[in-house]
DNA sequence: CTGAGCATGTAACCCGTTACATGATTTC
DNA sequence: GAAATCATGTAACGGGTTACATGCTCAG
């Protein structure tokens, strides 16, 4: 993972960092990035000769830094593209914070804190359903890993939604059995 | 975030950074945190006054250094569970290599690569059904956090394979529509 | 003249990983 | 005496965030 093969990814065609920069940003629910690290990156992509840069007049403003793969940057991204998917651990904090609102507090506490987490994602789903009915008319084949990064949103977020719903459950369940109130 | 707060969380009762490793790694699917990061944040939350330490001598191997919360420590901790929940972005990698796959090489790949993806969150949903019916003639209530994150767990995880299935059946339905293979 | 957008960066920090060092005690 | 377990660390690196600096051009 990490930005460098998303940058030498996105260089299918020569491009600043401010393009590129707006690039992600377009496809905000998908990944992020700072400004100061694309730059940083590409210029460590540059050392590393897998990608060559020059300077590029521009209509307005500074001139502007224009990058593209070297031989090396391309073969280095078909590795990549040919090596095992990364399907990382997540580190869901929100879990360990109901662990110890339930423990420490009240699980009534536990209780009201998921009822925020819940309103966090549903307010992101709805985004994202709003964003699914909005691309509802135009070709699917358009936008592949667009729709495909929302159907995985949504899926995940549905799971998220539904996951808040039970575990709220569960809890007034704890609360009402007259568990002691602030241990 | 950080394991600043799981520490100070986990801290309800003085222990040293070796039993803390060991109680994080026996929540293995929820946490991982490395012994020297451990050593590290915990000496960090001591001189941020956050935790208080003393030398312990103990039967078996070198001296232990038990810490215990200080009343500052209690009420980061505090702040923290009565902060907003992070629910932050999630980077999946993974989209990207799809994407990519199927722009600058061939659908098919894509394909392929997918998958394999399912194949990685199908052997880890089997492991976490294999924790659920484990755990399925314990009381429910005796380790409430292991059982709200297995089920959270296993509700992602059913998500995300079901999304694989269907992204790759929309594979597909584009690879046989004839598509020009290799851009 | 001001402010928005273009365009690139530096420095300091935070969180985490990897690899390795040290040394004691117990068990085989 | 070797290996396992107890127990604590250091150093270097990787990836990312935050805050800020710089300076240009064009529209109002």
């Amino acid at each position: 993972m990490s930005l460098r093969y998303l940058l030498l990814g996105l260089l299918e065609n020569p491009a600043s960092g401010y393009d590129l920069k707006q690039k992600i940003d377009s496809m905000s629910h998908l990944w992020a990035a700072e400004s100061s690290q694309i730059y940083g990156t590409l210029r460590g992509l540059e050392q590393d000769g897998l990608l060559r840069s020059k300077a590029q007049k521009s209509e307005k403003g500074p001139d502007r830094r224009v990058y593209s793969r070297t031989r090396a940057g391309q073969s280095t991204l078909d590795e990549w593209l040919d090596s095992d998917p990364e399907v990382g651990q997540e580190r869901l904090s929100v879990l360990a914070q109901i662990h110890f609102l339930c423990r420490a507090r009240d699980p009534a506490e536990a209780r009201t804190f998921l009822q925020r987490v819940r309103e966090r994602f549903a307010a992101r789903l709805a985004q994202y359903e709003a964003r699914r009915s909005a691309a509802e008319h135009e070709d699917p084949k358009a936008d592949l890993l667009g729709n495909l990064a929302l159907d995985l949103g949504l899926k995940t977020l549905r799971a998220r939604v539904e996951w808040c719903d039970e575990a709220i459950a569960k809890l007034g369940l704890l609360t009402r059995a007259g568990r002691p109130r602030r241990a």
